[in-house]
DNA sequence: AAGTGGTCTAGACCACTAC
DNA sequence: TAGTGGTCTAGACCACTTA
């Protein structure tokens, strides 16, 4: 179907780039399936109209930017970022001896809505748009140590109902991808210091006014389109945020 | 004066690895200055005795890495962490709008003494050992913001003076590179909240207990060697820190 | 004009996986 | 055994910088 790139880079930018693009531009075509393999790199290659190395070069990023997965000896795949392998990389509290565990969940709230002011910035929703809001409790070694308030636009998710959350198999970014094709495939997070209210206070058996961490995250998904928007408040007093993190081997 | 890397790969490592460590020892040697460009690639490939691709793979992970940095048409650099470049890499602070400015810094307190169980754990330090701790309180758009408690041990920072942490020109990492010859190329945070003791609600004009939001620093040099422990407390009413942040583009 | 890194090719061979 | 990605080569040409 697609055609051969220019090789005269008639946009100025380089082969490899464009190679890039229409590789992204074939998966957001759900021509590729999640989980599934893609061709191989010399039908790709061919396809592209580029060499091997460029078409490499090409998959290299996208490798990296952990929408592809190689295996050595099967092939190349289409990532499934709810997969258990990537649950960290968007967990990212962990217990202050630095042990990891996966969170128990459990719906408090679920409702629709329209979006508030902020909401509406950060999802790029119009006036008066709709939202689905829910509140997920999650407890990690038998302790309620976090709240999740997450609001996702009806536009992209029409229909989702609360039996749907409260009884997805996995985590939620499966729900998105399995049920409505939306792939989480980055966020950005700003955090914050802030006191519980009644609400969060009794979830997270603290005092009132106790200090929390409030992690605001916006979730994207192929065409830097956001898809979530969840701000989540944390009692660090036995738990943590891992921040940053770069550092060569 | 390095010989030939063997092309047999008698330790199962691909030849671009061992390319790369071999740049990383040179560096390490302290043959190719900071800030000063390396030889050019067909020079390097020569001397490693493999072909371009592969020098340049070598040097793509070290580039990616921020360990060198290249410029076309002028050469590949070893990477100043210090430069105001990568200033905001470390400096992870913005007011609530998203500007980000340089902050000012004002020192606070500085001492000699013998490092508490925390520091001396995160620097690897034996009972005993002596570090410098200094305090540094940091104003954004003329108002006080954060503060940083900042541990180096005397071991590796022998001679550290107060004046020369007050009166430094640029960044305190740049003072290590400078002064020491420490260079600072990778860090893991933590975060959690807190609250105001009388120390920092008076520094930052906030009532004690106050909601904080504390950030735990460890930074590395070139051999993971820990050189720095650090725990800075911000005001976040007006600022945020910036957390996980990826995306593809 | 000369020198640098950036891109691209058209293969070869190796390591791993599946059958 | 066949097919996959992983590594490596020995160049060519382009884009950019410096002088």
């Amino acid at each position: 179907m697609s055609a051969t790139i220019s090789h005269l880079s008639p946009s100025g930018t380089p082969l490899y780039q464009q190679v890039k693009r229409a590789v992204l531009g074939t998966l957001a075509s759900g021509e590729w399936n999640q989980g599934e393999a893609i061709p191989p790199e010399k039908m790709l290659a061919q396809r592209f109209g580029v060499s091997i190395g460029t078409l490499r070069k090409a998959i290299d990023e996208l490798v990296l930017e952990n929408i592809l997965i190689r295996h050595q000896g099967r092939g190349t795949f289409v990532a499934i970022h709810a997969h258990n392998q990537h649950f960290f990389r968007y967990f990212r509290i962990v217990r202050q001896d630095g042990v990891k565990t996966y969170p128990t969940p459990q719906l408090l709230s679920f409702r629709r809505m329209r979006a508030n002011g902020e909401a509406r910035e950060k999802l790029l929703l119009g006036p008066g748009a709709y939202v689905f809001e829910f509140v997920n409790l999650l407890t990690l070694h038998d302790s309620q140590v976090m709240v999740d308030t997450i609001c996702v636009p009806e536009a992209l998710f029409s229909g989702l109902s609360e039996e749907q959350v409260r009884n997805r198999p996995g985590t939620v970014y499966s729900l998105y991808q399995e049920d409505f094709g939306i792939n989480v495939i980055g966020t950005v997070e700003n955090v914050r210091a802030c006191t519980a209210d009644a609400d969060h206070a009794g979830w997270l058996h603290v005092p009132r006014e106790t200090a929390l961490l409030e992690i605001r995250r916006l979730a994207f998904s192929y065409n830097q389109q956001p898809v979530e928007w969840r701000v989540s408040r944390v009692n660090t007093e036995h738990y943590e945020y891992i921040g940053q993190e770069h550092q060569s081997h």
